[in-house]
DNA sequence: TAGCTGCTATAGTTATTCCCTATAGTGGCA
DNA sequence: TGCCACTATAGGGAATAACTATAGCAGCTA
């Protein structure tokens, strides 16, 4: 049984004559005759009385061809789905992101996005990075935002822009006049970092040698905001990414420093398998990217 | 698009992996590899992901394999009611009859087809002549039994039995002691007759040539049902079919008399389109008339 | 009843499609 | 770098499906 037949038996139900439905489908009427025959031994049942001007089905054949009917239409939306699939920036892209990025980046990437794919919303998984990565592989999302590195196999990356770190401490603190600060003045338990498993962490660890890492210290935060709140509570200095630093957040109850040139940073990157389907949805994730009206950002794309 | 196609996608998109899915489709990996792509063109939509182990369709790749399957099943449900309709003897049988044997022929018939094809069971049409050749022309109809001749293109007959003609008379009647009457001694207004369009007041003028035929006269019975009534009334007598005068109708207020042999009869016959699908319908009706326990008639099946 | 008409089936041929085997290409991994 | 797992490509052969031409059949008409 084929579609072929189908269409066959729906057209000869309708016309009731082999030459004109033969002529509908485009085909000789010796070939609709044939492929009738066919499908009526296949279905082991005779579908159509055959002479005379009428050709109408009855009972169990008009069924037949009803049910034909539907199969057809069935194939026909199988079409109109991947029609509508055709345009790459249709339908959800499902975004990974850190932590310590989504909140700070998100509210102007996905209004940058609506500019560029107004027909793509986002559906938002925000992670660790060896999470997001499993999920990434997993496809369970098609892209992430994250920090590099970020090496998987069979997983593209795709630098998005330089995030450099700032030393942020409460006011009234000694470093409150200084206009820069070296790294390795970071130091001591004093120095508030996120809890273990947030690559910012250890991104913060490497940028800073002399800050101590106890496993289990009160002075770890849930995320970002935490750790600002903290600062800002007198609780100690931390090191926080300049996105999360930015307006619209309020800095009024800490101070922001740099360090000094050249100030620790992060590399943040698109990443995506490289088989994913929709190329054209990156692309329109690197162009809403381009497009964010971020100076602090040093973009990268 | 083909069956075949769809066929291969939904496997594919199950078991994640070429090979396997080829495999279960009973091809070659690169017969099914040549397939998907061909329709993946087809469409304008990739629909898998190629590379390492896994190859889960996401969004509306997810959507086109699901529609895919649906168009299969709606396909399978084809097969499925074909299947039903291979079974000749499964299945309403439309069948026409004439007024003036259906109510004395169908209780017994339908009795004797359950026996044979308790799967079928009989639509009835109860009409004259000239309609029921309409309807059966236009396959409103499977089969009709109607009385010869019935010459219609395209139809073929077979003959059931022969049925005698009576004639009927009112208790009392001069006729009620004669062990015979003559056709001819049929005669003169006092015969009741059916309304014009009945098969059978033709066959009975034709049978009784002195029966005079006013075209409008109270004289003329909606229904053998009605004449029998009339004779009863002593309104005059009637001549009727021998069917009509069996068991269980009872006979109590009038006199059945038969006519000199050879008797008058018409000969009742089975009909239907030489086309018609399901000859084992016909052979089935055929073995039930044969089955019939009613020994007035002779069978001629 | 012969011939015509309208319809479907069959025959024979060609063209296409489909599927197979063998092998190349690719990326991950040890 | 070589191996492994996987998919794509090439090329040939078999099956299928198409076409044209024509036969066969039934009904209709002269």
């Amino acid at each position: 049984m084929t579609l072929t037949e189908l269409r066959y038996i729906v057209a000869l139900a309708q016309e009731g004559n082999f030459s004109r439905a033969a002529e509908r489908c485009s085909v000789s009427q010796p070939t609709l005759s044939v492929a009738i025959a066919r499908l009526e031994d296949e279905l082991g049942v005779q579908l159509f009385e055959r002479g005379k001007g009428f050709v109408s089905p009855s009972d169990v054949e008009r069924q037949v061809v009803l049910q034909a009917q539907h199969a057809l239409d069935e194939a026909e939306k199988v079409r109109q789905i991947a029609q509508r699939g055709r345009d790459q920036l249709e339908g959800v892209l499902r975004l990974g992101i850190i932590h310590t990025i989504g909140p700070y980046l998100l509210p102007q990437l996905i209004h940058s996005l609506k500019a560029v794919a107004p027909g793509m919303p986002l559906a938002i998984e925000e992670n660790m990075t060896a999470n997001l990565a499993d999920m990434l592989r997993d496809n369970d999302l098609d892209v992430v935002i994250v920090a590099l590195p970020f090496d998987l196999p069979g997983v593209l990356t795709r630098p998005l822009y330089d995030e450099s770190f700032k030393v942020v401490v409460p006011l009234g603190h000694p470093w409150e006049s200084k206009t820069a600060i070296a790294p390795e003045d970071v130091a001591g338990d004093e120095v508030l970092l996120l809890k273990a498993g947030n690559c910012f962490r250890d991104q913060v660890l490497g940028a800073c040698p002399q800050v101590s890492s106890p496993e289990t210290d009160i002075r770890l935060g849930h995320s970002i905001g935490t750790i600002r709140c903290m600062v800002a509570s007198g609780l100690g200095v931390s090191v926080l990414p300049e996105g999360a630093l930015q307006h619209p957040y309020s800095n009024d109850l800490i101070r922001v420093l740099p360090f000094v040139e050249p100030a620790p940073s992060r590399r943040i990157a698109l990443a995506w398998r490289s088989g994913f389907v929709r190329p054209k949805a990156i692309e329109a994730l690197l162009e809403a990217v381009r497009r964010l009206e971020v100076p602090a950002y040093r973009l990268l794309v």
